[in-house]
DNA sequence: TCCTAAGCGAGACGGTACGTCTTGTCTTCCA
DNA sequence: TGGAAGACAAGACGTACCGTCTCGCTTAGGA
């Protein structure tokens, strides 16, 4: 009856199975976007058999999936840690806290969201990108949105700054990422002006 | 451009076989959406010879881009034909003259459109109709968008407008078009403003 | 040369899949001569996919190889073995061991062999087939053969044995298998002379 | 159905298209051999339309068996020529008459004949002219050839005959025509012998 | 001289087979 | 018992020929 702690092991085991496919992968993606990549391809990347894929996840799709959660929760993580730090006392002026931080992470990663989100992409991750997007836009945008429902503002500016990203992500000489940013939450102004009626 | 009148009859067969695919894709998109057809099915449906489809068109997506491309020059002609009717008088105070157009096609067309960049579409199509959407918007962006390069502005925009047409062809009771196409040019304000710096 | 007793569940098979499309392609070789046949014909007969086949075999004529080269050896072995039990003493007046055993063989299965080298049969068929006789007349051919290259008369005589079987195998009342081989061995007298230059 | 004699140009034009269609076939069989050549192929080479060949002949094959009977008629002229040169006196010692025309015709055009019953020829051409010779040997062949059947006989000829002069046309320091023709008549000998029985 | 029947080139079309590629399932063996 | 290896079915892909067809041009002969 020993077998309960045995299986920590193999759970180990496998997240490490689960690691190499998703490095795997995104290196791929970095090389050469995600519609160029066959299952095949990913498994000899990872020296995985490619039955063995099958059996951690249904799909390409999926292991892109659990990637991008992995992504967005760490965004999230970071966007409510710049929340804490400014305990409330300044709140950034206007601005949508997640953008910098996922700016600065495209930036790191310039190759990889080159093959996301860029030209070579495919329509599975961006759609799952924008996806990410528009949770953590709505996160962030107040209640009343003047006019337009709250759903399509989240989406207006989600699809915005990912086409904003794919724009600068492609660009030889970009602006920095804090300017980036400036720029989103600059176009983004008119959806949040309803934010403070007073002020 | 088969100018020459020599072989009419042989340009004419063609075009009523590439009506034919044409119309036939459209119909499938509607009904499943890009990814779920195959070439074959097309045939099918168009009642013409796989082979023949080749010999008209490398791929599923040219079919695809020929149909936007006729689209594209329709709206481009009606946008043309609204900024002559109102000979300069008025110029159609501080909005895009192509939206309503499209979005009222995307009205008519409603099922159309939504196979085509709602849910079920595909990557090709969204990123064909999208870059459409990016040339109509170029041609009537004034020259300066304070501070972001024009390529920038435009894909901001037609990013946001596409979107804002997948969210709006999806509503069960939707704004009506007119409502629409002034909301995004609402929206698109910010960006329109250095248009007559006189004003 | 799968040798590596590793996996020989694996192997054993491939092997029948491989014996499914090696019967199926005689059967449909029986029916309607050999370049009537699709690959695709094969498969469906044999009950297997197609893409298996082409895991298998990357042609229709590398499938055909593979059976001959079976029935070849299985001859060369008959003939060896017809050769041990005379064990030298009278050593088969004059005659080539393997044309009996071929030609019974034929007339077990007159059908195949229809369709083989008859009528209906195609190129690559007769050519391997041929092929396959030179080889074995080559391994019998007496090293010298009056003025005429040995090469050269392995072909006359293989040709000959060819034609003359794909002559009898289309005959409503055929000779006996034994009477036949006596034919072939008397025509190819001249050729075999200069086998015991003392009688 | 060109059956009235009206005009003779016309028929005059469709017998030139004919000449070069024939012309490039034998060049690239002499080039690529039969099996590599498409009709579309051979209607390059002699500028013609495809539509046009399929009015002429039905197959690539049709072309061909043309251009055979053309080919069987000139040695049969040619054999025919011969034995009235030699008017019966002493009757061409115990050898076929049209041997050494038609392989000091396969001298002259080697490349053509490599190309037609060497290695790279197809089914169809081999059988085509396996079928002519067998015709060629019929006619000369005797009344009675000891055993085996007629028929048979001229198959046995035939196929040796073809194979002798494919092995031939092949070499590289072939033997001067006359020998190879010699060689053959020897090893045809067996069934001629029953030709004289009084002599 | 005109006109009319043909040969002809061009090429659209449907069809069939090819060989390749990818997907997802299933089985077998090895550690 | 989990993972590697890989056989397998299914099916789309793009290519290559085939043989049929329709269309207009050209041309040579007979009116």
């Amino acid at each position: 009856m020993t077998q309960l702690p045995l299986n920590a092991a193999l759970d180990r085991r496998s997240a490490r199975t689960r690691e190499a496919l998703r490095g795997a992968l995104v290196d791929l993606i970095a090389e050469r976007g995600w519609d160029d990549i066959a299952v095949q391809d990913v498994c000899e990347r990872a020296n995985i058999g490619r039955s063995t894929f099958y059996s951690h996840y249904p799909n390409k799709d999926a292991l892109l999936v659990g990637g991008l959660e992995d992504l967005q929760a760490e965004l999230q993580r970071q966007a409510q840690a710049q929340a804490d730090r400014s305990h409330g006392v300044i709140d950034t002026p206007g601005g949508f806290r997640f953008a910098l931080g996922l700016i600065e992470h495209a930036h790191e990663q310039r190759k990889i969201f080159r093959g996301m989100i860029g030209r070579r992409s495919g329509y599975v991750v961006q759609q799952r990108f924008r996806e990410m997007v528009i949770r953590l836009v709505s996160e962030e945008l107040p209640a009343s949105t003047d006019g337009l429902p709250r759903q399509a503002a989240a989406r207006w500016l989600a699809a915005g700054f990912v086409e904003l990203l794919s724009w600068w992500v492609e660009q030889r000489a970009p602006l920095p990422p804090a300017e980036l940013a400036a720029l989103f939450n600059q176009l983004a102004q008119p959806l949040l002006q309803a934010r403070r009626p007073s002020s």
